[in-house]
DNA sequence: GTTTTTGCACTGACCAGTCAGTTCAAAAGA
DNA sequence: TCTTTTGAACTGACTGGTCAGTGCAAAAAC
């Protein structure tokens, strides 16, 4: 089972001084460290040691654990949710259709995916967890990312190309559970497989042409 | 974000000795705090508490925390393949098709995390964390589960139910992605709504009647 | 000269696991 | 029927260790 960390974005959007090196350094260290460990059993000291800094710096840059944690899932899920939304958007401008609008956001999830494993793990383990410090910004993220899906449904419902009949929140739900699970999958145990092969397998499970005809 | 805690399966098969209640009791709590706080943040003084019993008899019944949580994912595990095999097996003695027995399964696994939502969350929380003491006991469930599917998959594939191209391991995978995420949506956010009414949603999307047409 | 980083010693809280001692139901003995 | 013994089950104070977070003087970077 080998999941390779999440890189630097190298999106030095802003500002990019001496700081926010440290502070990506930083979330690079982390991401690993907690997808593989989770957050309690990861201490402030290997994070550090990981990214090359001292500890001090860790505080210097962040006034906590738990915030460091915090402004890393917002930073992934920044990227996460823009990916996705300009898939959809870019189908849009292609004229294609929301079913090729949801294809291609499957898609850009399994190449965020492959880019970010550990974000992803990191993301999937404590999507569910209640009562921790950091619960608000949780649900704030998920929306996010759902939202980014339940938009497209909403739109292909209003044109008339999806039935009325679905439940545009729990099938985003369902969605996004196919992505996140078979591609952690993909990247845990078979990852020498290619995006396109994962794709088409969660696209034709999407389209319903699992049953034999057609 | 309300979950209910995973009651006692009230199973006293085999022998009701005291020891078996103690262990079921801790069973109770450990999983209900692990699944809210994730395993490190849980602590031994608290599963106890919870359990209302004294620290030491949690060493008493276990080798250690870790050994409590492992003997507690297998024990989930266990009733959950179970369900969903039986739910397979009955469609098949009722001459269903294989799509039939997959829905069935579907509706299984959501009874499934209707009644035991905690264990489900600890599931999902723990399914991908690498590095870890109880790793390969979460290979063997993670297996026993998808291998349910799989076998039904591969069975349709078989009698030409289903098409021979589907990608069995990544199509079992995605199932259970969308079960388990759309579910745990369910539990946390909409818990009024019937298990009905969320497998209609999710049974919709298995069979591609999302489209409008038909 | 201002910002950022370093290195490192320190603290106080917390926690997994231990162990000597207690409880009590049921078996053995009378 | 009553008494004694046994041992599995349980208890909770204690220990040794860990870790988040602090404080600060000096160095490095800009």
């Amino acid at each position: 089972m080998r999941i390779r960390p999440m890189e630097s974005s190298s999106t030095p959007s802003g500002g990019s001084t001496r700081r926010e090196a440290t502070r990506q350094k930083l979330y690079e260290a982390a991401v690993t460290l907690i997808a593989e460990q989770g957050f309690s059993a990861t201490t402030v000291d290997e994070i550090a040691e990981r990214a090359g800094v001292a500890k001090g710096t860790v505080y210097y840059n962040f006034a906590s654990k738990s915030v460091l944690f915090e402004e890393l899932l917002r930073h992934g899920v920044g990227l996460l949710t823009a990916s996705l939304r300009e898939a959809a958007e870019q189908t849009a401008r292609d004229g294609g259709s929301k079913v090729d609008a949801l294809d291609a956001m499957i898609r850009a999830g399994l190449g965020f995916i492959a880019r970010y494993p550990s974000f992803t793990q990191l993301y999937v383990a404590e999507l569910y967890r209640t009562n921790r410090a950091w619960q608000s910004t949780l649900m704030v993220v998920r929306q996010q990312v759902n939202a980014a899906i339940e938009d497209v449904l909403h739109a292909g419902v209003a044109n008339g190309e999806f039935s009325p009949e679905i439940d545009v929140r729990l099938t985003a739900a369902a969605l996004v559970g196919m992505v996140l699970v078979a591609a952690l999958d993909w990247q845990s145990f078979q990852p020498e497989r290619s995006l396109d092969d994962v794709h088409s397998a969660l696209s034709r499970l999407l389209q319903g042409r699992v049953s034999g005809d057609r």
